[in-house]
DNA sequence: ATAATAGTGTCTTTTAGACAATATCGA
DNA sequence: TCGATATTGTCTAAAAGACACTATTAT
């Protein structure tokens, strides 16, 4: 019996299928505020969203209209929901992503109004230049950056304030515990950039002390200095200048770390 | 303009939509095999597999018969993803999950031959004495345990090859970065049977070496000491009982983590 | 010279890692 | 007493944490 056969006699409807698969994707990016000359930058993380608009592309009215959402949008059937939410990206703000990770899966009965939907969440990182090229499309009136700390007061289209929680709660996570920190620095970086951005989701005195934290990134196993590359971009004197090596990141398990 | 009647114009069919929304779940339990006794254990990590019986309940011919496969099944419109697969383990086991958790979503083209369809993947713990419970269902006609090295060799249906290795990555990664491992343990346990289990899935010296880690156990403040208890289940000489603390696990950073 | 950032010297405390030694207790 | 597991003693090397101090250079 070959399952060319039983996939003959496949009964397509046995059940009911979902209303819709979608994919969101909430992209980061760090805005980093030039202090002045000579001095290292202060960061804040920011949140992308969009302003659902009153009428969609078929002039119908919009469901959830004026409330701010994640940019996303219906899977194909030809395409994975990763590849869908690299699309939408792209379609959304000319960028092919520098970084994009699959976070969750939202699928609550009753999260959409319209039905049965599914939705993927991905986070993406994209570098701040990059989203001067973001455009409102079709179905949304506006685009605009919040930073994670007042992007959770606005008015949320469906579930998306659970979901925006959890891409903050990851993106912390990831920041602090895998190499993604690079995706939001230029690939030669100094101490003191580096730990501007670990300074938007930590409060640990080993990262804030500026000698603790210039003496750690040497001894790190994922990053590299760059002999003789000195800069001037964050202070009169010539700093050296680091690189995340290209090797795969390492946590220490619990049972051996140290506390 | 209200959402109400948004929802009333909306256009209940804009895109094609899944053919089907499906939950598996990769059931793992821990032999122990009691070496002798006064004896710490020997333990080996299984995944429980059903084998696809050629007809299903409706009398066809089944998909991918005879094959290995994860268990799992079509997600009800009145239900998560999540509540799915506890409802499906329970049909399957007859266990109301001890640690259930979702790792990943299958969504690629093609990877079903039954059309577009979604597949959430879980993992669970059970405890070896739940599974004596286990039985094949309609769809099923064997279930058996399968050690994680043998596993990969078996002849899986649909991508279940590929699931079952991202579920064996995750297992051991979260065995070893969190505190899953007390599924596996009795309330109160002994330094050498955390260790049995820790063994399963990693040779770190820190972990193998019964000095190295009947001290280190003392260190961990997610584990505490039960004062004045001792077993002699593993030993000759009465045996220390620690429990894990309530509290929520802490991974170190890897930017503050000691190399 | 000053102010600001980068980086070093040095001391103390804690942890890791290794190896030897002791403790316990049923058989 | 023997044998197996548990646990402690002790030493060394490495790292963390703290604080003072030096280095560099545009202004």
């Amino acid at each position: 019996m070959s399952n060319k056969e039983a996939l003959e006699s496949y009964d397509q409807t046995p059940f009911r299928t979902p209303d819709g698969y979608t994919s969101d994707i909430a992209v980061f990016t760090i805005l980093s505020s030039k202090v002045g000359e000579f001095k290292p930058p202060h960061m804040t993380l920011m949140l992308m969203l969009i302003k659902r608009s009153f009428y969609n592309a078929e002039g119908q009215v919009n469901i959830e209209a004026g409330k701010w959402a994640l940019p996303g949008g219906f899977v194909q059937p030809d395409e994975s929901g990763f590849d869908a939410a690299k699309r939408e990206l792209e379609e959304e703000t000319n960028v092919n992503c520098i970084h994009l990770k699959h976070f969750g899966v939202y699928d609550k009965p009753g999260r959409d109004p319209r039905g049965w939907i599914i939705t993927n969440a991905h986070y993406a990182i994209v570098p701040e230049h990059e989203l001067s090229r973001r455009k409102a499309n079709d179905d949304a009136e506006d685009v605009k950056l919040f930073s994670v700390e007042e992007v959770l007061n606005l008015d949320l289209a469906f579930d998306h304030q659970e979901i925006i929680e959890d891409a903050i709660a990851v993106i912390k996570h990831d920041l602090l515990h895998t190499t993604v920190a690079k995706n939001f620095l230029q690939k030669q970086f100094t101490y003191s950039e580096l730990q501007a951005v670990l300074k938007t989701v930590t409060n640990d005195p080993a990262v804030l002390s500026e000698q603790a934290f210039s003496r750690k990134i040497k001894t790190l196993p994922f990053i590299e200095e760059v002999s003789g590359q000195k800069t001037q971009r964050t202070s009169k004197t010539p700093t050296q200048l680091y690189r995340f090596a290209d090797d795969i990141n390492i946590v220490r398990p619990i049972y051996t770390a140290r506390y």
